[in-house]
RNA sequence: GGGCGAAUGGCGGAAUUGGUAGACGCGCACGACUCAAAAUCGUGUUUCGUAAGAAGUGAGAGUUCGAUUCUCUCUUUGCCCA
């Protein structure tokens, strides 16, 4: 048998579409559109497992939405801006651009070589001046807006390479590089306003029907509304302080207060700032870090102040006010109230300062024994001990009432509060789009006069290892504009900002003037399906939807505020860890077996130990180049590969044998593309078209549902099915034009699959227009059907009748049948369930 | 600790509105071809049982003529938040 040659026929289609520019797209009101978009990749140097389903995924929607009859707008670009490229660049002596150019390119030829169906007319890449500009116009708008902000914010800070680290440079409190210990220090920061939207945000997930519902609520608990109280209290102090807000949502808990505890951040601060105990204890704070999670899991501490606080419901209640490391200015007002009862932490925070312990809310109505002593109470329960809240129910009751009495008393009010915090953009790092901004001799922030955009960044062809590059360049920093001197932002944007919009780019991705083109953007937006990894479910989803609210923000014709309306999230691709003796990770490419399941090292034949399967990851070294898997097994046998077995949504187990597996149904169906070439070509005179027609009409059937609901696996399923079916079936001796039509509807079928395979057996037939086929509901009929016979609800046996039999009918066949027979002989049958078409239970 | 999911053969997984559990693939076993092996092809493969048959979708209960599917409790496990 003549073998598939894979690598001709790829290359030869690959070329052909390059050359006919097959998937470039054009605006087309007279066509429905559809927008299929992956996240596109940062350009780390090659592609790996996980684009490669990504894309994949990505590709066979397009390519079947496209075969349906819809425009398909299906392009690719760079999310290249980033901090791997600096430390690259600093590693290799060379300057980040060249470094990341030399990536886009190799990576755009590997993922070429999956042909992938892609209008790489439209590519973009967010590091190049085309594409920033556009942003920092739109900086400056959201800036006219009031949607931008400069405010102090703590950052890491390491004090060694005089630098601001992102939190994951942060090992154990130090960094990564110098091993210095970070210091958290203030620096002014850009902010973009995303909570003034916290509620839209919310609000508009609702509305967000395909979307995974496990993303939705990932979205919801970060913006983290809650509904709760802000309360006054009354200070007693000498100092100039009258009275503290706090925000709670657990107001009712007021009677088991024990002490109110302040952020260091808090403006009372500066009362106590030249105090050298004060100082001390901030100087420990600093070496917390900054995220919530170190904040959380460090040891409470606090400053005892000479403050005495007043407990609002009763004014007899005093407790002493101390600052405290976990207490965060961002969340709510920077103060809360302590009730060690029904709070852990406000629990450790009093056992550590022997504070009052009172027990408010009980878990039994009668119970006022109950007692909190090493754990906290925070179930439901009725409120007691507190005058007249006791017998409340809690939290039902409970919250509303008191927050209606500090209200009436005008000692509170109701008061709604986010979690989710302003988006910080500034970012102290050369690689990455500059923020439009100058300053003038006293530090007042200025716009970018508009047709001076954009701001390039300089070139730079070595990096320093300290500090921020731009803030060190004096050349670019310092600039003249009408005759006067100004000194430039030398912070640069967060790279999310570049991702939070390019959705729009491709839209109109040759636009000079302004960042799209509105006609382009009504036909084309929103994205009708969003594909990428779960990783991505809160910051870049939810920053692209706050874009999108800032674009639309005192902008009439703007009127875009979902971009995303469908999601899908796809699993990560796995694979076996390998260790030797020494317990060093080793790579698949350094073992081999003999028998198939001892595994030893290639150069030391040394056992290697098997561990589980993990998420491909270079740390663990068990990464598979899926450049060397093309060459070998061809990108149609890879596409098969990565869509089989598992669902996309799932995780994915890579194996050697999977990918051999796959690359031999491919040569299998090579095999019967010969067969039925060469039974059309044996013309028989003849009529028999029937099973062949049946078979075919219900596999449009499965394949078309199983498609539009991302059942890629059962998709494949199907086809080893209908190998299976046509391989025996074919020389039958059918009918020449029965063979030619359902085959020509087959491989249109697999077309998004194994483009490569499909278009070269569809060479042949040499057809003008390529359309999805349809399938004929009355073929799907059957005259015989198998009846399911069920005794007491157990299947006992299946009886083939003619369709639509009567229950009457279907009776006489079951007393005809022996075997069912000795079921109910003798026995009475009590009742009887007839479902038309499909099964009888007898109940006896 | 809170929220959301998941649990089906040796493995990945299928079962579209409650109606034939285990499609399809991998692996394994046997057979054909071969001096032999690889490749390829064929047959079988939930468990117990020689068979007839019985049991069976993490465990236990419930609803129903009928539950992998719906409800409750529990166990294990994954992810997110703390």
């Amino acid at each position: 048998m003549e073998r598939y040659n894979f690598k001709t026929v790829e290359e030869n289609w690959q070329k052909f579409w390059e050359k006919n520019k097959t998937f470039s797209t054009k605006l087309d009101k007279s066509k429905k559109k559809f927008y299929c978009l992956e996240m596109f990749p940062y350009p780390s140097g090659k592609i790996h497992m996980g684009h490669v389903r990504n894309y994949t995924i990505g590709d066979v929607l397009a390519r079947f939405k496209s075969l349906q009859g819809y425009n398909v707008l299906h392009p690719m670009g760079w999310d290249s801006f980033g901090l791997p490229a600096e430390n690259a660049a600093r590693l290799n002596k060379l300057d980040p651009k060249t470094w990341t150019e030399t990536n886009i390119f190799n990576m755009k030829s590997q993922l070429k070589r999956l042909g992938l169906a892609i209008d790489w007319d439209r590519e973009i890449s967010t590091c190049s001046p085309e594409y920033y500009k556009h942003q920092q116009e739109f900086f400056l708008e959201l800036y006219d807006k009031g949607l931008v902000y400069r405010k102090e914010q703590y950052v890491n800070w390491d004090p060694i390479d005089q630098t601001v680290l992102a939190n994951e440079q942060v090992i154990d409190g130090k960094g990564w590089r110098s091993g210095a210990r970070v210091e958290r220090k203030k620096l002014n920061q850009w902010f973009f306003n995303i909570t003034k939207f916290a509620n839209e945000l919310l609000e508009s997930l609702d509305t967000l029907e395909q979307w995974p519902n496990k993303v939705k609520v990932m979205q919801k608990n970060w913006i983290g509304k809650s509904f709760g109280c802000e309360v006054k209290f009354k200070i007693k102090s000498l100092k100039n302080i009258k009275e503290i807000k706090c925000f709670t949502t657990r107001p009712d808990t007021l009677f088991g207060m024990s002490f109110l505890a302040l952020s260091i951040d808090h403006p009372m601060a500066k009362f106590y700032e030249n105090e050298v105990e004060f100082k001390k204890f901030k100087k420990e704070c600093s070496l917390t870090g900054t995220t919530e999670e170190s904040v959380a899991h460090a040891e409470k501490i606090g400053f005892k102040t000479d403050l005495i606080a007043i407990n609002p419901l009763n004014e007899e209640i005093k407790v002493p006010v101390y600052f405290a490391n976990f207490v965060l200015m961002d969340y709510g007002l920077g103060a809360v109230f302590g009730c060690p009862a029904h709070d852990q932490r406000d629990l450790d925070f009093a056992k550590k300062y022997n504070l009052t312990i009172r027990t408010v809310v009980t878990p039994n109505l009668n119970d006022h024994n109950f007692e909190v002593s090493d754990k906290a109470y925070t179930g439901p329960g009725y409120i007691f001990n507190s005058s007249f809240l006791d017998g409340l129910k809690c939290p039902e009751d409970s919250i509303i009432k008191t927050i209606d009495y500090l209200a009436e008393k005008k000692l509170g009010e109701k008061k709604i509060n986010f979690r989710l915090k302003d988006w910080g953009i500034s970012r102290q790092r050369y690689w990455g789009c500059p923020i439009p901004i100058i300053y003038d001799e006293n530090n007042n922030p200025k716009k970018i006069p508009k047709e001076m955009l954009p701001v390039e960044l300089p070139k730079i062809d070595q990096l320093e290892s300290t500090g921020n590059p731009l803030d060190n360049n004096k050349e670019w920093k310092e600039i003249i504009i009408d005759g006067k001197k100004y000194f430039r932002e030398t912070d640069t944007l967060d790279t999310f900002v570049d991702s939070s919009w390019y959705f729009l780019r491709f839209c109109s991705p040759q636009k000079k003037d302004y960042g799209f083109d509105l006609e382009d953007l009504n036909y084309w937006m929103p994205v009708d399906q969003y594909i990428g990894g779960i990783e991505h479910a809160i910051l870049h989803l939810l920053y692209s939807r706050f874009f999108m609210q800032a674009l639309s923000y005192q902008n009439e014709k703007f009127n875009l505020k979902e971009p995303f309306k469908g999601l899908f999230t796809q699993g990560m691709v796995c694979h076996e860890t390998y260790k030797d003796p020494e317990n060093n990770w080793v790579s698949p490419e350094e073992i081999t077996s003999i028998d198939g399941k001892k595994y030893l090292k290639k150069d030391n034949s040394k056992e290697i130990i098997i561990g589980p399967s993990e998420s491909m990851s270079k740390s663990k070294r068990n990464t598979i180049d899926p450049q060397n898997i093309i060459n070998n097994y061809g990108a149609d046998s890879v596409r098969l590969f990565i869509l089989s077995d598992s669902p996309p949504e799932k995780d994915v187990q890579w194996s050697e044998e999977g990918i051999k597996s796959s690359f031999k149904f491919i040569q299998k169906l090579w095999g019967l593309n010969l067969k039925i070439t060469a039974e059309i070509n044996k013309n028989y005179p003849s009529n028999k078209s029937d099973k062949i027609d049946k078979f075919i009409n219900k596999f449009i059937k499965k394949i078309s549902y199983n498609l539009d609901y991302f059942n890629y696996n059962i998709v494949i399923a199907s086809l080893h099915e209908m190998h299976t079916f046509l391989i025996k079936e074919v020389d039958q001796g059918y009918k020449k034009e029965t063979l030619i039509e359902n085959y020509k509807k087959i491989l249109i079928m697999i077309m998004p699959i194994i483009p490569h395979f499909a278009n070269e057996c569809l060479k042949v037939f040499n057809l003008k227009e390529i359309s999805w086929p349809n399938y004929n509901e009355k073929l799907l009929e059957e005259n015989i059907i198998p009846i399911v016979i069920q005794i007491n609800g157990k299947k006992r046996s299946l009886i083939n009748a003619e369709q639509d039999i009567t229950e009457e009918n279907l009776l006489i066949l079951i007393n005809q049948d022996q075997k069912l027979n000795k079921y109910f002989n003798e026995k009475e049958i009590k009742k009887k369930i007839f479902i038309k078409n499909k099964l009888m239970n007898l109940i006896i």
